[in-house]
DNA sequence: ATCACAGCTGGGAGCGCTCCCACCGTACCT
DNA sequence: AGGTACGGTGGGAGCGCTCCCAGCTGTGAT
């Protein structure tokens, strides 16, 4: 009876044992030498790989998850109404990156989309078994609950962006107030007179932060702030035309926009267009993201652009030193923020 | 010696044995309440159940897998180069619909891109590893050796898009050439005379089919391909200006363009602009995809919607099928074809 | 020659589950 | 009453690996 085997599926894969009958030594010493550990001698390593090669073997993860409570994989969770919202480009860079940095290591990406309440509880439960080593988080609001739960059950974690300035988990970010203070101030520097803006949701720190940007240009420039130029709006195109439209009839003589998103510029060019406004004889207009929506637009929108698939890279290179560096609890947790790039096109 | 935990991560999470001893019955009881096995007395499901619940049991998927030697999971394999060259939003939007359908299992999805030949090397150990128990593949190539490396391993795959009009392997595509004729019979019937068409790069089938559906509205207005009114691009946007260039040097007097995609699409519109030709008034412009570029060109762009992320969710249900239905060897395989819509705006 | 201590090595135990076989009872037949 | 059948159940074996401990060398110190 013993040896006899039930399933079908993965018949023929040699096994560790295997490999280790025939390179002539025990299961440990292949299992070492395939994990790369030193002490084993080059002679007996030589052998193992040989034995290896002929076999044509290659390890059963699932096995190794299995006996070394690791599941060797990392989740990358993405809340749905989100990838909506922002422009689609945001979100397939991540993932570029995240991919592409993952690939040299030998962890699985899993994909998790974020529909309804019932699916984030499933998650949880998901998170809460260790099923996976850490999670990459996209775009968090204020309000969610799951880093804390991750920072509760000690599973490593890297937000995409901080839920505020005082972020304890690690992140990575791109600087939306550097990014906003010069597109604000290549408005102002093109001779703008008159320099609206249109905010995202103001409960979401990123749109603070590029009002903030907004802020610090005007006020380096010696003006004043004046609340009758900031229309906020929620990253959509709907609410870009409204705002647009309110600032408009504020103030008749607008020269100069800056919206906190490509998609929202996209609805004010419309609106612009509308009222008989010129872009950007009339009125410059700037966005932020630099997603495609900014080059197909006309004329094409200047944009600020963030290093979204290197932000991917960076949230895979956190996650990873926190996995690894777990053990010392007193480490920093690491955060950083990647640099933003004023890309100047015809709308300014 | 015995009960001796080395790791600590999962500490105190509940296995099924301390369920089973909880329910006072044996682990093959809980085992079978767990997968929903009928054959377990209503009375002994309820006591599992209890238990289950104190103890706030989840079973452990990996073990699961180990045991039953499956995965639990499947993969999404995306050819990098894809991903840059279409509009993003077809990429998305197919995750998302698989995503959604397959919340409802409790498979993993796991997302594979693929840059490079030695990636697509790794992709394919892991795959013959049978470390998943199905793959979804998106945009493949004529030449690409994966689904038959899928088929002779025996591993279930469906494909978005067929490589050619005889495609073996099961499928779910788009109705191509019956968007394409839709396209140009609306422009064929607002009254142009001179309908040129942007193909794609002939060697995909995709780009074949729509080509097609070109040619069958043209003959059906009576009237003669002319080899003159077709310029093949890349899907690309460049591609699309060079096209348009050359078409407009051919055939001055064409007064309507259906571009294969939306992108190539914004590129001839460029074009246009260029040369002073108007659009609509001087040349109507349809394109296909309706992807956001569409929405955001000015004029908004006619394109051919499809249902992208339907397609998503149908790959799903057609690939589970295709697992599920394994056994019997002479079942025809699930091929599908997803009907289009014409999305009329302003720019036909 | 003896002892200690390395560096390597083999293999038992165990990860948490599924599969399957043997077994128990009860209901139904002859 | 004995036989048959079958729904329901317990638990052994095993999935392929990692971990760890004991043991086995060979070397250098004593």
């Amino acid at each position: 009876m013993a040896g006899t085997r039930r399933h079908g599926a993965g018949r023929g894969r040699p096994t560790l044992e295997e490999v280790a009958a025939r390179a002539g030594v025990g299961r440990g010493t292949v299992s070492r030498v395939i994990n790369g550990s030193p002490r084993v001698s080059d002679r007996t390593r030589t052998a193992v790989e040989q034995a290896v090669a002929e076999l044509g073997y290659v390890p059963n993860r699932v096995a190794r998850a299995l006996a070394a409570n690791r599941a060797d994989a990392v989740a990358l969770v993405i809340p749905e109404p989100e990838t909506r919202l922002f422009a689609e480009p945001y979100f397939s860079d991540i993932i570029r990156g995240v991919g592409a940095e993952l690939a040299d290591t030998d962890l699985q990406l899993l994909l998790t989309l974020i529909r309804t309440p019932k699916e984030r509880q499933r998650l949880a439960d998901y998170l809460s078994a260790h099923r996976v080593d850490g999670v990459l988080l996209v775009s968090v609001h204020a309000d969610d609950p799951l880093p804390d739960l991750l920072e509760r059950i000690e599973m490593p974690a890297v937000l995409s962006g901080r839920r505020s300035a005082h972020e304890t988990v690690p992140y990575v970010d791109s600087d939306n107030t550097g990014g906003a203070q010069s597109a604000v101030e290549h408005l102002i520097g093109r001779g703008r007179e008159t320099v609206a803006t249109i905010t995202g949701p103001l409960d979401m720190y990123v749109a603070q932060c590029r009002l903030e940007g907004y802020h610090a240009a005007v006020r380096a420039a010696g003006r004043e702030v004046e609340a009758e130029l900031v229309a906020s709006a929620d990253f959509t195109e709907e609410g870009g035309r409204r705002a647009m439209r309110q600032l408009l009839s504020r103030r008749p003589d607008l020269d100069g926009v800056f919206a906190a998103s490509d998609v929202m510029a996209a609805g004010a060019r419309q609106v612009l267009r509308e009222k008989g406004r010129s872009v950007p004889g009339d009125v410059a207009l700037v966005g932020f993201e630099d997603s495609a929506v900014a080059r197909h637009m006309d004329p094409p929108l200047t944009s600020v652009r963030q290093a979204t698939e290197e932000m991917g890279r960076a949230m895979v290179r956190v996650l990873l030193e926190e996995i690894a560096g777990r053990s010392d609890r007193t480490a920093k947790r690491p955060q950083m923020v990647l640099p933003t790039q004023l890309v100047r096109r015809e709308s300014s």
